[in-house]
DNA sequence: TTGAAAGCGCTAACAT
DNA sequence: ATGTTAGCGCTTTCAA
């Protein structure tokens, strides 16, 4: 396409709709806004003529005056997106009709480039910013206490006397477990990622609630070879192998069920297996596909955005860890 | 976190720099937008103040006087992200350092919601729109072609005098082909999508224009299970099994190399086996992981980016399909 | 109930 | 080379 030298189209002004419908700027504005007292015929003529004139508001001139910009950023180090598209589909979801746009920022670990990006997003006078990340135990390598916006945490770690949004991993790990339990599997084990990750011990810590004594936890790599590797130990030992086996995502949990699969152990007759993350592209691809637990990323992301929302129009909203439930997908494999 | 009824920190604006300078605004803004004419020594200073006071210009104003918002927008119909993320880290790095922002906007498919997130974008001034897709032969539900700001295509199809970028399937394919073809493999299939894709077409054209005349393509789902039913039908008919696979995509890839393990064929030695996306969570969990065509879809993205860039500054563009390289990349499946 | 006018922070045309 | 000033489109006092 070749440049428009001529911008023809000219956007109708409030100037242009109050001319139309006879009556002042002023009064147009207050019309449009729902403000000031008038009488309802007033009100409704000059909307009308707005309708017809196809006006919509210069975002620029209003957000000039001080006020909101109707727009947020929504920072996020995830760069691979697994975790942040959902939730900036529920962002965007919550605040589309509201008018707000989300700025996505992704700022890759690195310090420089997140300041640039919340710079730009200061100097954008953004109404306020969702800080996200691929963690919930690390903080974003920006300081985002002092901004002269209101931040809300959503799947990553913030200060203390935050708004923050995380996913109930207590409760979606525990229902899992206990599904399990349900289906009559008497031995379970828990295989998951590195003990270092604060995910992996509160998942661990629910799993360990549901099944007492007998808890066997295996520690490794968030990958399907370590699933393979898990499996490869506890059908090569002396004990006999489990029935059930709860996994600390789905990247582990395919690993599991292939490697069972190899060996000849049907999933889910012999041994039911249980994923977390239910990320679609794994967990619909795995043969059975796997029954896992889903954060609701997105029902997360519509509650961010509507709390950033709150605070930006001046509402207090209490400081604090929001945990939101997950939820067991059935599948086949569990 | 409480809001903060009082917001003291004052931006500094230019009027403060103007003053702590002791020069007026207008020379103030000509030293810090490198215009006009005025000593070295002034402009150093100025700018120097502004450096001390942290002076960030305000957008909203800027953007009110009817010239740039710093802004662009970025629609895609891709809810899953797979090909939006890597496009939208390329446009975002290559703007950022200019102090662009970019509006995320997910459309799936639906007009309504398309119309409304492009007339947000359109009251926020953006200074152009990037219309990317999850089809390269299919158009978003709205229509992009009279709006008062420049428009790009990446990777979805847009008018004929349309500024388009999409990565060369052809020649990626065709090296892919190639590649087999020196690794020494003989018999080389090729098991893809439907044939109703663009890419299906043109990647399979890209196959048949190598092999010639022992072309032998199969069509099926973009799946795993489509790979798997593939292998065993090629392996149970009378022919002689092919000692190469291009496949149109990783998840079919991932479908026949596991197929052709659980038949005891191994990959590579017995068949190369060559992916298309390089999707990392797929390939690089295969065994062994795949070779596959990246489609640089970063590198899209940067180009894309600063070709809207150029149209907002006014740069003229010539209409047209830009088609950018593929790179083979090589891990242990080919 | 309605209107006139000031002003948000910046840039650019027009002085000097 | 630098300063004065008029707006950009809107909201909001203040006045009528």
């Amino acid at each position: 396409m070749v440049s428009e030298p001529v911008k023809t189209i000219e956007r109708t002004r409030i100037y242009d709709v109050a001319a139309a419908a006879g009556v002042s700027v002023a009064t147009a504005s207050r019309a449009l806004n729902d403000t000031g007292r008038m009488t309802e015929q007033t009100r409704e003529r000059v909307k009308q003529v707005a309708a017809q004139l196809g006006f919509r508001p210069n975002t620029m001139a209003r957000g000039l005056l001080g006020k909101r910009s109707f727009t947020i950023g929504l920072l996020t180090n995830d760069t691979y997106g697994r975790f942040t598209l959902p939730l900036m589909a529920g962002v965007s979801e919550a605040l589309v009709d509201r008018g707000v746009s989300v700025f996505l920022c992704t700022i890759e670990d690195d310090a420089a480039l997140a300041k640039v990006h919340v710079d730009a997003l200061l100097d954008k006078q953004v109404d306020g910013i969702i800080a996200s990340g691929r963690r919930v135990d690390r903080r974003l390598p920006v300081d985002l206490s002092n901004l002269p916006v209101p931040v809300v945490y959503a799947f990553t770690e913030g200060p203390d006397d935050s708004v923050t949004f995380i996913s109930d991993d207590e409760q979606g790990s525990r229902e899992a477990v206990q599904w399990l339990v349900s289906r009559g599997r008497r031995r379970i084990v828990h295989i998951t990622g590195p003990e270092s990750f604060a995910s992996v011990q509160v998942r661990a810590q629910a799993y360990r609630t549901v099944v007492g004594e007998q808890a066997e936890i295996h520690h490794g790599e968030w990958s399907e070879a370590w699933g393979h590797e898990a499996v490869a130990r506890l059908w090569s030992g002396a004990d006999t192998p489990p029935d059930g086996i709860f996994c600390g995502n789905d990247q582990i949990a395919r690993g599991v069920v292939d490697a069972l699969r190899e060996r000849g152990v049907t999933v889910p007759d012999d041994v039911s297996v249980v994923g977390f993350d239910n990320w679609e592209i794994v967990a619909a691809a795995t043969r059975p596909p796997l029954t896992s637990v889903d954060m609701n990323l997105r029902e997360l992301g519509r509650e961010a955005g509507l709390t950033i929302l709150a605070l930006a129009e001046g509402k207090e909203v209490a400081p604090g860890i929001r945990r939101l439930p997950c939820q067991l997908v059935l599948r086949q494999s569990g």
